[in-house]
RNA sequence: GGGGGUGUAGCUCAGUUGGUUAGAGCGAUCGCCUGUCACGCGAUAGGUCGAGGGUUCGAGUCCCUUCACUCCCGCCA
């Protein structure tokens, strides 16, 4: 590299510089002026070089007045710096630059946010001067980062033989799953396109098309609400899909891809190299999710049998057993000897989490096993001998306990098995814990409107041989359906599909879309599987969450260059945005005024 | 759609029980300083205390409404 602006990056001098001419180029990252005498510290995409100017200088004043983050072009020679002046934090620290001549090549206005600093900022004005925020440290590394493991994965994709292919991104709206983003359509009034939620549908049709092995590093479109992992509007897959393939194949190279992934970008331990699986069922009763972060010990048991006993005599929970509620526990080991106020913090907690509180107490054994706690008193021995055998608890030990129905419970034990963990320190976050889930059910049931629905995807292929399927009884039909989940992060999901048209209508059906409306919705799919379809299956992981756990960020706008606000705004690019009358003519809508 | 948190100088934040002229650090401007790497020292400018309303002799502080940001619930085949 050798042109008018650079000879070398900020990032490249050693030693073995040392007395040769050269010309620099970035951003001023940091001024200490010593009045007759100034650092300035250059800045570029790859480090810092420290260069130096004394008053002798005619270029000192100009110098010494110029604005952080100007970007320059620096003329200087490379001198040593003396043993006490080596700066060790910076791979040039042992160099720095004298500078002979300066040239401005873009001003700087006064600073919105300072780009010299660890400091966190409101998100706001972050996103509002992103290209400023990118140049931070920290996320800077991030984006880069993330340009690295894209590019490792579709290495990898290549090597295991896949083939990378475009989808369309004007497409249609599809009936199943969440909202979706619409684009109207000049030539077709009143017509309209979707954006995307998954190549779905077109890597199915990759399939029928006979490619046999297919990725792309795709963006999908789902109009949802935002969360800390979840981006607003748009976010990004590896989705792949394989032909004549069973569940195992697709797990094979996943996990290996996970393995290869997580083991190139991070130093952090994996604590199963070897996913281990977890039924749905099981998930859900042991962790009350289906995302369980298996970095946390804690599990949960159902004991519910024990307050039918004659000898408990906690009526408030006996009373919503016999209503149908069920009682479900966490036991954390040897913490007899927690202040009151553990326990006491874990019910209020619970409580504000708009469940009913949390019953706690303490296992002791003197002469017999008692229990200690405020409602210790309503359990015999006998019966706490009986709890003790079903959860494995120990003297020592304490449980809290939730009584209520099937979902509730899921979610406050879910979300008390974290907090209990939290509160004890039980998190290590030095390792990555990876497990599949398995054994989706096909079905479920709306709670409020009792109607059978898809509880994943509709294209999923059932389990079982298909003529002894019973489809009186949907419910009980499991799918291979999976998902990948990684410290508690839902990161993939994927299915063997459905490739058997018949099947396909049977199952709709079920969910009540009749013959015609399959065909009309998913005319592509369900035509392109009557004329020779593969058996197929893949699976879809998350880019921008792998990246968030590899980069270690709680936020997934911590990994997106240019991410939308909670209120799925661009702040920067001011999106969405009013359009002109003109246009709207164009596309045949008209606006309701607004209120 | 619902719940929690936050909102004070360009940025990050402090601000007592409601009490005089609302503070600090960074940044900006000016001055001093030749070995710093979060350089140091001194000075100056910079405020609709998110907005509106109310209580009060008096509101950054209490009450009501509202807006923005964020976290969570709903939603996410």
């Amino acid at each position: 590299m050798n042109n008018k602006y650079r000879t070398h990056n900020c990032n490249e001098l050693r030693k073995e510089h040392v007395n040769t001419d050269v010309l620099l180029s970035g951003w001023i990252n940091k001024k200490r002026d010593h009045g007759n005498l100034l650092f300035i510290d250059l800045r570029d995409n790859y480090g810092i070089t420290q260069c130096i100017i004394d008053k002798e200088n005619l270029n000192f004043i100009q110098l010494e007045k110029t604005q952080l983050e100007t970007v320059v072009s620096i003329e200087g020679k490379v001198i040593n710096r003396s043993k006490e002046t080596i700066n060790s934090e910076i791979s040039t620290g042992e160099i720095e630059v004298s500078i002979k001549n300066f040239k401005i090549l873009g001003t700087c206005k006064e600073l919105p946010l300072p780009v010299f600093s660890d400091q966190e900022y409101a998100e706001d004005i972050r996103l509002k001067y992103r290209f400023l925020d990118l140049r931070r440290k920290k996320i800077h590394e991030n984006i880069i980062l993330r340009s690295k493991v894209i590019s490792f994965i579709r290495n990898e994709m290549n090597k295991n033989g896949f083939l990378e292919f475009q989808t369309p991104i004007l497409t249609s709206s599809s009936p199943e799953g969440a909202r979706d983003f619409l684009v109207p359509s000049r030539l077709n009034p009143g017509k309209f396109y979707a954006l995307p939620q998954a190549p779905q549908q077109f890597k199915q049709l990759i399939m029928v098309s006979g490619f046999d092995k297919y990725f792309q590093i795709a963006p999908c479109f789902r109009d949802e609400d935002a969360r800390a992992d979840r981006s607003p509007g748009e976010f990004y897959q590896l989705d792949l899909e394989m032909s004549f393939v069973e569940q195992e194949d697709v797990f094979k190279v996943v996990e290996k891809l996970m393995v290869n992934t997580f083991k190139e970008f991070s130093d952090k331990k994996l604590l199963f190299d070897k996913f281990p699986r977890i039924s749905y069922k099981e998930a859900m009763l042991k962790y009350g999710t289906d995302k369980p972060d298996l970095r946390n010990p804690l599990v949960i048991n159902d004991i519910t049998e024990i307050f039918l006993r004659e000898d408990v005599k906690f009526d408030i929970f006996k009373k919503l057993v016999k209503s149908g509620s069920i009682v479900r526990c966490i036991v954390t080991k040897n913490t007899k000897d927690k202040p009151r106020s553990f326990f006491v913090n874990i019910d209020k907690w619970a409580k504000e989490q708009g469940a009913s509180g949390l019953a706690y107490f303490t296992i002791e054994k003197d002469e017999i096993i008692s229990a200690k706690g405020p409602v210790g008193k309503f359990f015999s021995s006998e019966s706490l001998g009986e709890i003790m055998k079903l959860t494995g608890a120990e003297k020592g030990d304490s449980l809290f306990l939730a009584c209520s129905k099937q979902k509730e419970i899921e979610k406050i034990t879910s979300q008390a098995r974290n907090k209990i963990a939290e509160d004890l320190n039980l998190f290590d976050n030095n390792v990555f814990a990876f497990c599949w889930i398995v054994d989706y059910p096909m079905f479920e049931k709306d709670e409020t409107t009792n109607k059978i629905e898809f509880s994943h995807n509709p294209f999923s292929m059932p389990q079982g041989e298909i003529d002894q399927l019973n489809f009186d009884e949907p419910l009980n039909i499991l799918a291979y359906q999976y998902d990948i989940v990684c410290n508690g992060v839902e990161l993939s999901s994927g299915a063997i599909r459905n490739h058997i048209p018949e099947l396909m209508y049977k199952l709709f059906s079920i969910a009540g879309y009749e013959k015609k409306v399959v065909d009309n919705k998913f005319s592509g799919m369900i035509n392109a599987l009557s004329f020779g379809a593969p058996p197929h299956g893949g699976i879809a992981p998350g880019i921008d969450r792998i990246v968030m756990l590899l980069a270690d960020e709680k936020n997934i706008r911590e990994v997106t260059m240019f991410p939308m606000n909670q209120n799925a705004q661009d702040l920067m690019m001011n999106a969405p945005s009013d359009v002109s009358d003109k246009q709207l003519k164009e596309l045949n809508i008209s606006l309701k005024s607004k209120k």
